[in-house]
DNA sequence: CTTGGCACTCCTCTACGAGGAGTGCCAGTC
DNA sequence: GACTGGCACTCCTCGTAGAGGAGTGCCAAG
């Protein structure tokens, strides 16, 4: 049903599409790609994709666009993998090196990722779930106040303050402190529950009712219901693309404000070798119906830290922009896992 | 030259033409308000006012638009406040207050001007050089690294990683602890190079060129270039007066982008009873030249903590702006004093 | 299966004229 | 001198109409 020619038409369709954003029509398509066959063979073709729903087109006398399906199908089969420049590489090298912290990383990572791509770029930042501890300060505030400080492997810095139920000695805190630095130093935050079970039993009897409370402080804010932090830019090229936008670029903008719209977006994305791609309609979000979104993990093989990704209009450059997402990606992610 | 009627003419336009967005003519102006004369009186005063540079027209046969200057009389003269209803002033403050640390004061605060005023908000994080120190921890993450915490009276916590010339022993750190404490708890970081200026004498011998070299990294990061935080939000607000931007939404997605524009916007509102208002031209950023802003401080009376504000098109209703603006400076400041 | 030919569709662009909103000016009135 | 009604004029907007053209679908022949 789809010969080889026929992908190689769509594919023309796709390619020719996206840099003119044109309809496009057979006798064009004929001439600039060596297809070896007329203009009369093409629209064949043309009428037998568009009958499996894989192109479209406006109106009776205008060329053909691809679907989300085509878009799909050009994604799964006929995209190439582009590398990238050695320059392009050193560039993202150099200048993702050039950070001073994670906030750094990440705010570079955003604005390498929107230039490289023109498109919006969106990066999450480690999860906490997903990383180790490096470091947990206890501080204490005042007598009945602590705060903690927990730093991750990868550089992030988290605080929670805690009003504790009775009031605690020099003394019981720096105890607490060595209990859990311990417990808790180098260990994974999916393991610190297991970690602290032992704890409480461990403990003087005096200040268990105290840490207990603590503890649960602890593991809920940070194990369970982990803050996620997105970075976003780029907004401003979603404008470049206005004509593929009609009237929805509202919504698009909109549904960018939305944390929990950007935590789904990249939610997928938690394995660093598997580029995710999803295209218009496949998009859950309702406001995100027009773009398509290219996101992957970053960080160690073995499970990333987080996901990272660019969003734009459903007519975008696709191999250009997965090569691109892989490439910053494994950047980022070697230098979170080395530094 | 302007006499009472002129200015209330152009009152009348600028009102008009913010709520339409279309060109106010002499017969419709003096229809809808009571200005008591013809409509070729109305047109005799049109006349003069657009010789003054307040008004323009598009083109011949069309009705007059406010120019810069002209929004500029409006606002100085003619703008007379426009005092929110109780019901917004009881559901800004309940919304401040659901907040659970400065992050969510910050991020709230965003939203809510974005909503109160269907403009980009922006709101700059307590500045550190004016707030004061409530706590400053040294942690001891390596016999040769340290990690600074800085909690400031606002809430905002921010840290420093610091490689050490040399090793130090748990006892001289809790020294260090100690020193700083002393000298810094409560005292304004702008005031902090003084406090902290007998420090070196009155250390022991040992640890003096250490303390040094801490205490210049400390003053450097914390007091000299301070790093400012600003927070966006609102942006799809932009597209809501997509008319008023015909080609120019790129270049205002693109300057809202550069955090150093953000800190120029908001740079001059340093103090919590008064307004400023840019309008236009008189904006400094190339990409800002079609927009206005409306800043103002927040935080104590006698020296805000930093600025918020709105950011539209000239053409916004900018006494329900300033208004809001104000309000919730108002209670974002005494939340932040007050808790 | 491929191809050239051809009729057909329907978008786009331009021109044109009617309609209308708004202005500027003038002469008259209070 | 300020205000007003009248009036000619400008120029935008909108709808209509037609030419031009790109592209298709189909058919019959190779």
């Amino acid at each position: 049903m789809l010969d080889d020619r026929k992908l190689e038409v769509l594919r023309a369709i796709v390619t020719d599409f996206v840099s003119s954003n044109e309809p496009v029509g057979s006798k064009a398509l004929a001439e600039r790609h060596s297809l070896g066959v007329s203009p009369a063979t093409v629209r064949n073709d043309m009428a037998a994709l568009e009958d499996d729903g894989y192109i479209t087109h406006p109106h009776t006398s205008a060329g053909r666009i691809p679907t989300d399906k085509g878009y799909r199908l050009f994604v799964d089969r006929l995209s190439q993998v582009k590398p990238l420049s050695v320059a392009e590489r050193r560039a993202i090298q150099t200048f993702l090196e050039g950070a001073v912290d994670l906030d750094d990383v990440v705010r570079r990572t955003v604005r390498l990722l929107a230039q490289l791509t023109h498109q919006v770029a969106v990066v999450q930042y480690p999860s906490l779930s997903r990383s180790s501890v490096r470091h947990l300060e206890i501080v204490h505030l005042a007598p009945n106040r602590l705060l903690l400080v927990l730093i991750t492997d990868t550089g992030r810095v988290e605080q929670r303050l805690l009003e504790l139920p009775a009031v605690l000695s020099e003394d019981d805190v720096s105890q607490l402190r060595h209990a859990f630095g311990l417990r808790l130093h180098g260990a994974r935050l999916v393991d610190a529950p297991a970690a602290l079970a032992d704890l409480p039993d461990a403990a003087p009897v005096a200040i268990r009712p105290v840490l207990t409370s603590i503890m649960s402080v602890v593991l809920e804010t940070l194990v369970e219901k982990p803050e996620e932090r997105i970075a976003l830019g780029g907004t401003a090229n979603l404008t470049r693309h206005a004509l593929d936008f009609p009237k929805t670029l509202r919504p698009v903008l909109e549904s960018l404000e939305e944390q929990v719209v950007l935590l789904k977006l990249i939610g997928e994305a938690n394995d660093p070798t598997t580029v995710h791609v999803k295209i218009g309609e496949e998009n859950s979000v309702e406001g995100l119906r027009s773009t398509s979104v290219v996101t992957v993990g970053y960080g160690p093989e073995d499970g990333a830290y987080a996901g990272l990704g660019v969003l734009g209009p459903t007519r975008m450059d696709y191999a250009g922009n997965i090569s691109s997402v892989r490439a910053v990606a494994r950047y980022v992610g070697d230098l979170l896992a080395g530094g």
